[in-house]
DNA sequence: GCCGTTTTCGGCCCGACTGTTTTCAGTCG
C-alpha cells in the first residue's frame, strides 16, 4: 500500500470524527498525521515502529494504526466510524468543497443523508436558510453534486434531454439535415438512464466525430463523450435500413424477444421505417415509451392501444410553491409566468404549517395569501389562480390545519414529508387515512422517493389506488424528474380502477413549471390518456370538477 | 491523540481563497 493510500485512511477518519462532531482535537491530530505521512518519501511499509514514531505528529496510537492498515488494509477505529455513518454521508465527504462542518450542519439541521437528498434540497432553496450558507454556496454545491452523480454512471432523464436534443440539432446542421434520431433508453423515456443514444446514417460518421469526443469507433457505432462529458453512443446504419435498426436499438431486449414471438413474420432486417417493421409483423405501432412492458404487444395486436397524452394536452399547472413558503418567486411572478407559458390556470399549494423547515404557512399567512389571490384573479382574468395547500400528512394520517381552515381551500394536495421510515403496513394505513379525509383532493408524491437518492415509503400500491377509487381522490404523478412519483408502472392499474392522475410539477420557481413535461414522459410510459389526467381539464371543466 | 515542557496538563499548522458578514468561518493544499 502506498504512503498516500495509508495517509488517506487517516484523513477519512479525521473527517468522519469531525462530521460526527466528536473530539475535534482528535480529528485535528489525525488530519495532521495525514499531512505528515503524505510528506514521507520512504515507504511506510518498510519502516519500523521506532522509525514511524520519529515522524513529527505521529505518536504510539497512530503507529499501531499504521501497522494495522499495512497488515489488514484498514483499521478498527475507521470501521467503527463507518458503521455509524450512513453511506450517503460518506459520499458527501468525498465531494470537494464540502467539508465536515458543512456536512455536519446539513445532516443535523436538514436531516440530509445522501447526495440525492442534498441535491433536492438545493433545488428547493433549503440551503440558503442555513447559517453560513448563501446562494453562491448553494449553487456551488449543486454543481458539485451533479458532477458527482454524473461520475457515477446513472442519471435522471432530465439531466441529458437538452444535451441530446441540442446535439441532434448540431448534427443535422453539420450534415445538411441528415438522418439522426434519439434511440435506446432515452427514446423510451426511462426515468433513469446511463447515456445518450442516437441512431444516424452511417455516411455521416466523420461529421459526427467532429462534434463529440470519440473513444471508440466500429462500423456500427461511435462511442465516447459529448463536449459536456456526457457518455454517448451513436449507432450507425445505412439509411435504407434505418427503421429496422431504430426498432432494434430502441429495445429493450425483453420487448424485442416478445415481439418476435408474437409477430406474424420473424425477419425484420433492412426496412427503412419502424412502421414497416410493425406492418410486417402485423402488429399495430407501439410507441417507444410503452416498450418497457411487453404486455402492450397483445393490445397492439387487438388494436386497443391507448392514445397517449402529449404535452399540449396539459391545460393547468397544479401543485406549485411561492415565496409564501419555500418558493423562489412571488405569487404574481408564478401566475404571470404560468399564464405567459400558455396555461389557463395555476394551483398554488404552499407548504402547511407543520412543514416548519419549508416556512410552512401559519393560518394568518394562509388568509393573507388568499386575499392576494383574490386581488390577482381580478387583475389576471380570465387566467385563474386556485387556492390550494400542500397539507402535510401527519404521523397518524390526519391532515395539517383544523377543519374550518381546510374547508376554505379550493383544493388540497396531501403529502408525506416526514417520518418516512415506516413499515409497509403502517405507511399504507397512514396514507389511506389521509385519502379518506373528505378534504383531500390529490394524494401528493405517494412514496416520497427521490430517484437515485432515496427509496421512499414502502406502500401497498393496490390498496392505495383502491382507496383513491373509493374516495374520489386523484393521484399525483409528481413531475419533478427526481421524483416521478407515483411510478408509471402503477398507472395502468389506476386507470383500470378509474382513478385519475394529476401531472404536477411541484414547482419551486417559475422555471419549475416546465417539469410537467417530464411527468408527461413518465405518464406515457404508463399508457396514460389525456382524459384520465386531471389537469388536462379546461379552466371551466376544472372549476366544475372542484365544485362537484 | 500528540507535543512539549514552567514534567503532567493546556493548547493545538498556516496562508490563500471564497463567501458570508461587517470581522469571521470553512475549505484546500
Amino acid at each position: 500500500m502506498t504512503n498516500k493510500e495509508i495517509a488517506q485512511k487517516f484523513k477519512f477518519l479525521a473527517d468522519l470524527i469531525d462530521v460526527h462532531g466528536k473530539d475535534k482535537y482528535r480529528g485535528k491530530t489525525y488530519n495532521n498525521v495525514y499531512i505528515q505521512l503524505r510528506k514521507q518519501t520512504t515507504p511506510l511499509e518498510s519502516l519500523s515502529e521506532k522509525e514511524l514514531e520519529e515522524i513529527k505528529g505521529v505518536g504510539k496510537s497512530s503507529v499501531s494504526k499504521i501497522k494495522e492498515i499495512v497488515g489488514t488494509g484498514t483499521m478498527k477505529k475507521l470501521e467503527e466510524y463507518l458503521a455509524i455513518t450512513p453511506p450517503g454521508i460518506q459520499d458527501l465527504i468525498s465531494i470537494k468543497g464540502l467539508g465536515p462542518k458543512k456536512i455536519a450542519q446539513l445532516w443535523k439541521e436538514l436531516e440530509i443523508e445522501s447526495v440525492g437528498e442534498l441535491l433536492y434540497a438545493c433545488n428547493e432553496n433549503r440551503l440558503i436558510a442555513l447559517n453560513g450558507f448563501g446562494d453562491k454556496t448553494q449553487a456551488d454545491i449543486q454543481g458539485k453534486l451533479l458532477y458527482f452523480l454524473q461520475s457515477r454512471d446513472k442519471f435522471h432523464y432530465a439531466t441529458f434531454e437538452q444535451e441530446a436534443l441540442g446535439l441532434i440539432e448540431e448534427i443535422k446542421k453539420a450534415t445538411n439535415n441528415g438522418l439522426v434520431v434519439l434511440t435506446g433508453e432515452m427514446r423510451r423515456k426511462l426515468t433513469i438512464i446511463k447515456q445518450i443514444e442516437l441512431l444516424a446514417d452511417q455516411t455521416m460518421a466523420d461529421q459526427i466525430k467532429t462534434l463529440i469526443n470519440c473513444t471508440e469507433q466500429t462500423d456500427t457505432k461511435i462511442t465516447g463523450k459529448t463536449k459536456n462529458e456526457v457518455p454517448i453512443t451513436v449507432h450507425l446504419c445505412p439509411a435504407e435500413a434505418f427503421g429496422s435498426k431504430l426498432f432494434k436499438t430502441t429495445g429493450p431486449r425483453d420487448f424485442l424477444e416478445a415481439f418476435v414471438a408474437a409477430a406474424a413474420e420473424k425477419e425484420f432486417k433492412g426496412l427503412p421505417t419502424e412502421q414497416a417493421v410493425f406492418e410486417k409483423a402485423s402488429i399495430h405501432y407501439i410507441d417507444p415509451e410503452l416498450r418497457d412492458d411487453d404486455a402492450w404487444i397483445e393490445q397492439a395486436k387487438k388494436q386497443t392501444l391507448p392514445q397517449l397524452i402529449v404535452d399540449s394536452d396539459i391545460k393547468g399547472i397544479l401543485h406549485n410553491h411561492s415565496t409564501y413558503s419555500d418558493g423562489l418567486h412571488t405569487l404574481r411572478e408564478m401566475a404571470e409566468y404560468t399564464r405567459d407559458s400558455g396555461y389557463e390556470y395555476l394551483g398554488i399549494t404552499d407548504h402547511s404549517k407543520a412543514a416548519f423547515y419549508a416556512n410552512g404557512l401559519k393560518p394568518d399567512r394562509v388568509l393573507q395569501q388568499m386575499e392576494e389571490i383574490d386581488q390577482l384573479n381580478k387583475e389576471l382574468a380570465p387566467f385563474k389562480i386556485f387556492k390550494g395547500i400542500e397539507s402535510d400528512i401527519l404521523n397518524d394520517g390526519s391532515l395539517d390545519y383544523e377543519e374550518d381552515m381546510l374547508a376554505r381551500f379550493d383544493f388540497i394536495v396531501a403529502s408525506v414529508h416526514t417520518n418516512l421510515k415506516m413499515d409497509e403496513e403502517k405507511a399504507t394505513q397512514r396514507l389511506i387515512k389521509a385519502i379518506e379525509n373528505p378534504y383531500t383532493t390529490i394524494l401528493g408524491h405517494p412514496t416520497s422517493r427521490l430517484l437515485l437518492a432515496r427509496k421512499g415509503y414502502p406502500l401497498d400500491h393496490k390498496q392505495i389506488i383502491d382507496a383513491c377509487a373509493a374516495n374520489n381522490v386523484i393521484i399525483e404523478l409528481n413531475a419533478n424528474p427526481h421524483r416521478l412519483d407515483i411510478d408509471w408502472v402503477w398507472i395502468p392499474y389506476a386507470m383500470e380502477r378509474g382513478v385519475k392522475i394529476a401531472i404536477n410539477p411541484d414547482a419551486h420557481s417559475m422555471d419549475g413549471i416546465h417539469h410537467v413535461h417530464f411527468g408527461v414522459c413518465a405518464a406515457r410510459k404508463g399508457g396514460l390518456t389525456a382524459d384520465m389526467c386531471l389537469n388536462t381539464l379546461s379552466l371551466k371543466d376544472f372549476e366544475a370538477f372542484l365544485a362537484k
